[in-house]
RNA sequence: GGCCUCGUAGCAUAACUGAAUAGUGCACUUGAUUACGGCUCAAGAGGUUACAAGUUUGAAUCUUGUCGAGGUCACCA
């Protein structure tokens, strides 16, 4: 029984018997530091129903604890704040009893849980992945695994933008320009080939333009007319009239590309139950804008587009089928998420998309209510931030995206340099070294994107992010290994029962975090926040290091203390390793 | 211009969603260690939470306004 339960009871019974208060719920938080005690109520509250000041309230309630409660040892109020000081015993119980638990924190999964799909990634097929996507990668990924521990069925997908102009545009100049050039021929990763015709395309388009617009056009008439826009459109029109050429050339690229996210998805460490191609779904989803005409939730204009009225909402009409008959994103998304809901029977969906297309998920989920789908409600647009560089926006017209391998591999290059300094590898293999090289590189690298709230945009520094000290991944893997170190030493001690122990300040503060840990799971959870995990174990990490330096855990008074802190010591590793899991980062034996 | 986000020490960020003197890291000052791994710990300095009103016993948090940054209003995705 969790102890601020206990003490919740024993309020709730104080509150009705002195005051004839009927409350539900009682809101602990943490005694701060410079007070003297463990739990603080604020009895601001209940002043109405006490009828009396705060100090009194306070003490009255307090008295009532300490002489009914043997946890609440004692008390003292600051104001309108009652400090309750509770005593060891509880703390070294469950210090005792959870140790050593596995999953520790996590609720298991049985029929009657919650199902939650999350969508993450999502990239188009027409160019590599960059840092924006592994913001996006690493959140859905960390949500996906927070989610799951908090006790749901999770299935982790994507939709695989596979269709439309864009890739049309890259498929055209390689066509055109691409002299059968092929990832073998170039060695290139595919993403990245395509990537560079996508490019090439641009880069071509634009000289056309900019000759019609000498000639006498009009800017905007220019970019409509430029011969090879004309082209790329009719490409997507042939590729939805199933033209066998242009079929065959979509799924050679397209596969080529998928060879190189595979790659970047291994070196992320993300997976996905399924994936969803809008090449499969876009046809549901003119079905289903077929069928909400008949039912008037969209309507035909002349031209033949159909569009959705929201204005009734407060917003704007939203095409949803274009005039030539063929499908916008909207039609896709409308689409791929019906069959989603069909085939999983999911109860709740998230996705996990920037904060640009906040308007585009707000109409999504307000047509799918509409079209009459009642899980449409359960939908959730998991928002994030840009990602900045110091030296601004990141934009792929001058050139300053930063690619997701490259800098992978810059992280990695990074923690080397910085592990080979330091030089405390030498019994370790090459191949070994390597492995843990990755291992704090990429811990840097999820940890500094983490630990931001994922709804504010950020500001990535790459020379910040590979900093072993202070806030970051490595400091918290260091600390791990460090414990780990010490428990090699420990040995197998005996344990000893230590439960009528008196704690130091340290060590009951360190129990308590650890105590709190499957709370941060469910609160993380249901706030989307990988965030709130990562400070989480930063604090952690620290109570354990500033309990290390204050007391000794091999050399302690005798042998009863030392099992006690060999426990604290192994809890504290394994609750770390399981946090950093929960953020997808993983934690080393030695470093 | 309409709508939506966001403004917290030099920089990067936190605050359990309305509670005590606004936490933390980097950078800066000072100190500890004969080591259970110094990639550590302890202490100091640094803030009118953009600004102005309002609600409240209590506001970084809620309301309104002003200023500033970004996003979005495509038959792009």
């Amino acid at each position: 029984m969790d102890i601020q339960q206990n003490i919740s009871i024993g309020v709730v019974e104080a509150l009705k018997s002195l005051y004839d208060l009927e409350v539900e719920l009682i809101d602990f938080q943490p005694t701060r530091k410079d007070f003297d005690g463990d739990l603080t109520l604020v009895v601001f509250p209940y002043l109405r129903s006490s009828r009396k000041g705060p100090e009194q309230t306070a003490v009255e309630i307090g008295e009532y604890l300490k002489e009914k409660l043997n946890e609440v040892e004692d008390f003292n109020v600051v104001k309108g704040f009652l400090n309750l000081v509770i005593s060891d015993k509880p703390y070294v119980d469950f210090l005792s009893e959870n140790s050593s638990v596995n999953n520790f924190g996590f609720v298991e999964v049985n029929e009657n849980s919650t199902s939650t799909m999350v969508e993450y990634s999502s990239p188009n097929t027409n160019k590599p992945l960059h840092l924006g996507h592994i913001r996006n990668n690493l959140l859905g990924y960390s949500v996906a695994e927070i989610i799951k521990a908090s006790g749901n069925k999770v299935y982790k997908t994507q939709i695989i933008n596979d269709r439309g102009i864009h890739i049309c545009k890259s498929m055209l100049a390689w066509e055109k320009f691409g002299e059968g050039a092929t990832p073998e021929s170039t060695g290139l990763k595919g993403d990245k080939l395509v990537g560079a015709y996508y490019v090439e395309f641009d880069r071509a388009y634009k000289v056309e333009v900019k000759e019609l617009v000498n000639g006498g056009m009009e800017q905007k008439e220019a970019e409509k007319r430029a011969p090879l826009m004309l082209e790329a459109q009719q490409m997507l029109r042939s590729w939805e009239a199933k033209d066998a050429e242009v079929i065959k050339l979509w799924e050679m690229m397209n596969k080529w590309v998928y060879d190189g996210f595979e790659v970047t998805y291994n070196n992320l460490g993300v997976d996905f139950d399924k994936n969803y191609y809008e090449s499969n779904t876009y046809l549901l989803g003119k079905e289903i804008i077929a069928k909400g005409i008949e039912k008037g939730v969209f309507f035909k204009k002349e031209d033949g587009s159909v569009w959705c009225d929201l204005t009734a909402e407060g917003l704007d009409e939203k095409i949803v089928l274009r005039s030539d008959g063929t499908a916008v994103y909207m039609t896709q998304d409308i689409g791929t998420a019906i069959e989603r809901a069909i085939e999983f029977g999911v109860d709740e969906m998230i996705y996990t998309v920037g904060n640009e297309q906040d308007y585009h998920f707000k109409v999504l989920f307000l047509i799918l209510d509409k079209l009459g789908y009642d899980w449409a409600k359960k939908l959730y647009h998991l928002s994030y931030g840009m990602v900045d560089l110091p030296s601004g926006k990141m934009k792929s017209r001058e050139g300053t995206v930063v690619d997701a391998d490259d800098l992978m591999v810059e992280m990695t290059d990074t923690a080397r340099a910085i592990s080979e300094e330091l030089g405390k590898l030498e019994e370790y293999s090459e191949e070994k070294k390597a492995e843990l090289y990755t291992e704090i590189g990429m811990g840097a690298l999820k940890y500094f994107m983490l630990k931001v709230d994922p709804k504010k945009r950020m500001l990535f520094d790459p020379k910040e992010s590979i900093d072993f000290n202070g806030n970051t991944g490595p400091f918290i893997q260091y600390t791990h290994a460090r414990i780990k170190s010490i428990l090699r030493k420990a040995g197998d001690v005996a344990k000893a029962d230590y439960t009528a122990l008196k704690l130091h300040d340290k060590e009951k503060e360190l129990v308590k975090h650890l105590m709190n840990y499957p709370n941060v799971i469910q609160l993380a959870a249901k706030n989307y926040s990988p965030a709130l995990i990562a400070n989480y174990s930063y604090d952690l990490v620290k109570l354990y290091n500033s309990f290390y330096q204050n007391v000794s855990i091999l050399k302690a008074e005798d042998e009863v203390v030392k099992s006690m802190r060999v426990d604290i010591s192994a809890f504290t590793a394994s609750v770390i390793a399981s946090s950093m899991k929960l953020l997808g980062i993983t934690v080393p034996e030695r470093m």
